[in-house]
DNA sequence: AGTTATAATATTGTTGACAATTTTTTCTCG
DNA sequence: CGAGAAAAAATTGTCAACAATATTATAACT
């Protein structure tokens, strides 16, 4: 009778991949800890083979790195891996903002604007980084494209764990406040070229500066 | 003691996968068919939760739809969802040429210009789109970016069961073996952004002439 | 004949049990 | 005490049976 029961009974997979992801972007599951199935699963009150098929799908995504017959563990990404998600969402966030921008409606740019303005407001590393992921996430919705929301979305939350690390680098905040002013300042002149490289460069700068601080030592 | 057993016993969740998708690729399984679990499991030989595992991921990656309680149905992508794809396609094959080309091997090169010539000696669009598709990902493979070959691979393959008309269209293929030339000259000349320039406007191009071709009606 | 209710079938969803394998612990011997 | 073998426990992989639901076929009625 009713259209849409609210998921009445248990977990789906979409749930439980996604509380597993948020808790390995979040950092509560760490890089290379084993990922037991039983410990799962009264973790988050799912049965086996669900919390199995949410493992495969964290693997085929990136999350987890799977050993036959021994198990899951949290994935560790290495430098390369960094580097290739970070010029991933070069592209495809530079892609997101020359759609999004002549269809950006004022509400919309206030609304970017407001998060622009709490990162002004804020020193402290991993809150500018959460609202640094609310602004790329919220200006990619504004595309309309499912596909390239879905896949920024992963790659972003599959550096979640340590991106934030390059904030902590003296002077990167205020970098990434004066990029993310320009791109604002593109979008609101709907120029959407322009937007697009800003975006670019930015993402290629932040991939620079988190390489240049995790790896400072060598 | 043997390091690597050949995957000796049953089909492993990858297989599986490939074999649907390109099942749904070749069309052989056509588009809002229903895929009943126990028919694949005599189809590919496997069991029913492998069966399970892999229509969930197809799900995931956009080449089935799934239904609670009812099933799995081969997807069929709208108007939108082909736009979407051919757009996200054009920012990540260019962003793979722009990366490969400064380290486009002679031997590389050879290789392309073998597909090329293959697609010269060609009229028949079947083919010819089958040579495309081996030009694009063997291109994109030197770009040695294993998450953007995956990405490209699975969105070419989501678009391959349809992805070919546009070379029945008079006049098409000679526009695409013109573009491919320019495209591998920018490669041979060492012009990474030109050459990124050039492959993203003929996906632009191949998106334009894909979709009036299968609107023309309209 | 056409339409609706009812039964039969088919299909998906879920669960627990068991086999195969790996990891940990214990035990034995030098 | 340490190394290595053997036993125990833990964990993953697999499967078949069952429940819940949807689809199809049949029957009853107008």
């Amino acid at each position: 009778m009713d259209q849409q029961t609210p998921k009445s009974s248990s977990k789906g997979l979409q749930e439980i991949a996604e509380e597993l992801m948020t808790a390995i972007a979040t950092g509560a599951l760490k890089p290379g800890q084993r990922l037991v199935e039983l410990h799962l699963c009264n973790l988050l009150g799912a049965k086996r083979n669900k919390i199995r098929e949410a493992l495969r799908r964290l693997e085929h995504d990136g999350f987890v790195r799977i050993t036959p017959n021994v198990g899951a563990f949290v994935a560790e990404p290495s430098r390369n891996d960094i580097e290739q998600i970070y010029d991933l969402l070069s592209v495809l966030d530079a892609m997101g903002v020359r759609i999004a921008t002549p269809f950006v409606t004022p509400e919309q740019l206030k609304h970017l604007q407001t998060l622009l303005n709490k990162m002004e407001a804020t020193t402290k590393p991993s809150l500018f980084a959460d609202y640094n992921n609310q602004f790329h996430t919220l200006l990619c919705s504004y595309s309309e494209n499912s596909r390239l929301m879905k896949l920024t979305e992963n790659l972003r939350l599959s550096i979640a764990a340590f991106g934030f690390r390059s904030f902590f680098a003296p002077g990167q905040i205020e970098a990434s406040r004066s990029e993310h002013g320009k791109l604002l300042q593109a979008i609101k002149q709907n120029k959407p070229q322009q937007a697009e490289r800003i975006m670019r460069k930015h993402m290629v700068n932040a991939k620079n500066r988190l390489i240049k601080w995790m790896y400072k030592s060598l």
